[in-house]
RNA sequence: GCCUCUGUAGCUCAGUUGGCUAGAGCAGCUGAUUUGUAAUCAGCAGGUCGUGGGUUCGAGUCCCUCCAGAGGCUCCA
């Protein structure tokens, strides 16, 4: 007999060999028929599966992520069983499971798939699921494994086994399928109700571009029917807060094939709206001791040499302007440090003048492969609120985790809270990707860990995702699609001051290199903005968006009161214009509510008379009427709520 | 860059198996109306059907090139 110990702490004996699904099957039916996998002494194991020796047991549902994974792993399994069912010889690469779902890569020979073949897989899969297939688990010795997927003719897998040692390899079988597999799985295909086959994509091998492009297919399972409707509704809610929707109908930006892939063009109201967010942080910026510089477009391209960048991205960036007589070759800047460390260098620093900070919003301009651009959050040009802190080695660690108190405010501010903070460290299997000594990276990647540990972040480490010249932080926040961008950045630098030399004297007298911290809390503009706008599905904050207001005039005999009110407003420094098109209240209501102004001030006879307004509040309806120096409190004091002013 | 898909008016879309001067709603303009909390009515104008080529008696519709967009892969200073 044997002891199995659950998360409530009570402890069942049973005989050894017992399965997972036993022991939920002794608690009750209707909990084993949701068992999906189990964790045993905190492995994710199949439920099927005997238990030999005492154990810890938590059974995974639907409701445990790991459950999920085991569901949609399976759901692989299923989907190659389709597929190979459908398209006899049909070679298979992997399929696993991801954050919402799973896919198998496979290569179809000569066969070009395309989206009207998912219903028939999707059929075939539904099909296969209904014969509630089990799942057996087999161990099989590398030999065997060879010449099984040898006769099978899959070289992909024999690949995968070659990476494998003997004695670990199983196999997974389901019906007539069997696929080189560590599991876990289902206990049976029965529990797969729900299937949709979401996208086809092109995949490389192994993630390696010069290798074989294979055929991805994206699905998502579910154990009810009523959970994949769901989930197509939350899908669509998503795309209703896409940025590049909402950047057209409330006309903030937009892209034009004459101007050029990936550049986009602010329109009035969205480059209001990036001027706010600039000051904003310009009057931060200034608290903190930054100044202010300015740097052209273009450099010489010698500057890039010095700093790397040319040797590191040349090739694959915008290729050099030349100048017509000299033939001297300039570069659209990648960047704005080499520009600030000249400026740097502009004359002698004592080491009673750092840290110095150079702040710029800078444009840069990058070249992006094409399937790369997406929307504003992928560009060929954007303009980083960029800044460079040159200090002493002892001033590094403080002056880093004051950047961290600043992205902290401004996340704070907008209400970003679901965010990570990720170590971004060299790939330490190709240190040649990147410049500097070991002894400056282990330098600047202590710096930041320390530092990030010091502020109690919330942190992940990830390898090979370094800048070339420096380790960094970057803080990572979701789009309303659930994929992750980095807004704001922070990065430690000891290399760059080598390459252009840069100094100050110390107390000593002797001269000394300084270290350079890089940072963008916003990061891009451009890409801030649309994260921004995603995460307040439009309805801006009050002190940032380009129209505080709209004064709607009943009839045309109230036009004069209402730009006198919207006069008086402007004066008062709030934002806002007259709706005076010759339209019935209802439908200016409508129209400025589409286009989410925050206050309607609605104006006939009585606010004249009164000299008031009628407010109305976006997304709340009519709040009655008020008068008007009132209302310019009551923004005033909305927006120090906002910014936390008070 | 690669794979799959898409591209009709400023926007959202319709357009049968290839067959007369390519349609609608919204937006725009003109006029009527003078309006009280989510769409007043009428009229007008607006498109070389992304581009260039091909097949055909005939192409928005079929084929190819290029451009742009979407979802992925690879990349991301």
């Amino acid at each position: 007999m044997i002891n199995i110990t659950l998360p409530d702490g009570s402890i069942k004996e049973v005989e050894a060999g017992t399965t997972a699904l036993d022991i939920a099957r002794g608690i009750s039916e209707g909990l084993a028929r949701n068992v999906l996998a189990a964790e045993i002494n905190g492995v994710v194991s199949d439920a099927f599966g005997p238990i030999n020796e005492d154990a810890t047991l938590k059974l995974l549902t639907w409701n445990d992520d790991d459950g999920k994974s085991v569901m949609w792993h399976s759901s692989a399994h299923l989907m190659a069983e389709a597929i190979e069912a459908l398209y006899p010889g049909t070679k298979l690469a992997i399929g696993p499971p991801i954050a919402n779902g799973f896919y198998y890569d496979i290569d179809l020979g000569e066969y070009q798939i395309s989206d009207e073949d998912l219903p028939a897989i999707e059929a075939k899969m539904k099909e296969l699921a209904k014969q509630k297939s089990q799942f057996v688990k087999k161990e099989v010795s590398k030999a065997d494994a060879i010449s099984y997927f040898e006769e099978k003719g899959d070289e992909y897998k024999l690949e995968l086994i070659d990476g494998l040692a003997d004695g670990t390899i199983t196999f997974y079988t389901q019906g007539n399928f069997t696929d080189l597999c560590r599991g876990p799985h289902l206990p049976n295909t029965g529990f797969i109700k729900a299937i949709k086959l979401t996208s086809i994509a092109g995949a490389y091998w192994r993630g390696d571009e010069k290798r074989k492009q294979l055929t991805r297919i994206y699905g998502i399972t579910f154990p009810k029917n009523k959970e994949l409707v769901e989930y197509l509704e939350l899908l669509e809610e998503a795309k209703k807060r896409d940025h590049r929707k909402l950047g057209k109908e409330l006309e903030l930006f937009t892209f034009s094939q004459n101007v050029g892939q990936g550049l986009p063009l602010w329109l009035p109201k969205g480059a209001e709206l990036r001027a706010r967010l600039e000051s904003f942080l310009k009057k931060e910026q200034k608290k903190g001791g930054y100044e202010q510089v300015m740097t052209p477009h273009i450099g010489h391209k010698n500057l890039y040499i010095t700093s790397g960048h040319y040797e590191k991205y040349g090739e694959d960036s915008f290729q050099p302007i030349t100048t017509p007589h000299e033939g001297e070759e300039f570069l659209l800047k990648p960047m704005n440090c080499p520009h600030h460390c000249e400026i740097y260098k502009a004359s002698p620093k004592s080491y009673k003048d750092l840290p110095v900070r150079y702040a710029e919003f800078g444009t840069v301009y990058r070249y992006e492969q094409s399937g790369e651009l997406h929307g504003l959050t992928r560009v060929r040009s954007f303009t980083q609120d960029d800044a460079h802190i040159f200090c002493t080695p002892d001033q590094v660690k403080d002056e880093f985790k004051k950047v961290i108190d600043l992205v902290l405010y401004i996340f704070k501010i907008l209400k970003f809270e679901d965010f990570k903070a990720q170590i971004s460290l060299r790939d330490p299997e190709n240190k040649t990707k990147y410049i500097g000594s070991d002894e400056n990276w282990h330098k600047a990647e202590n710096a930041i860990i320390e530092a990030a540990a010091e502020k109690n972040l919330d942190t992940f480490v990830e390898y090979g995702e370094a800048a070339f010249y420096g380790p960094k932080l970057d803080f990572m926040v979701k789009d309303a699609i659930g994929r992750e961008w980095q807004l704001g950045t922070i990065q430690v630098d000891y290399n760059l001051p080598e390459r252009f030399e840069l100094e100050y004297v110390g107390a000593d007298n002797e001269k000394h290199r300084p270290v350079m911290i890089h940072r963008a809390p916003f990061g891009s503009m451009e890409r801030f903005v649309a994260v921004l706008l995603e995460h307040c599905a439009g309805n801006f904050p009050l002190w940032l968006t380009a129209d505080q207001f709209a004064v709607l005039p009943i009839s045309e005999k109230f036009n004069d009161y209402a730009k006198k009110v919207s006069e008086f407003l402007n004066n008062s420094d709030i934002r806002g214009f007259v709706d005076n098109r010759n339209e019935k209240a209802g439908k200016k209501i409508r129209d400025n509510e589409v286009k989410k102004i925050p206050y309607m001030l609605i104006v006939g006879a009585n606010e004249e008379a009164n000299n008031t307004v009628s407010l109305r509040k976006h997304g709340e309806g009519d709040i009655g009427e008020i008068a008007l120096e009132d209302f310019v409190k009551l923004i005033n004091e909305a927006v120090n709520k906002e910014l936390e002013l008070n």
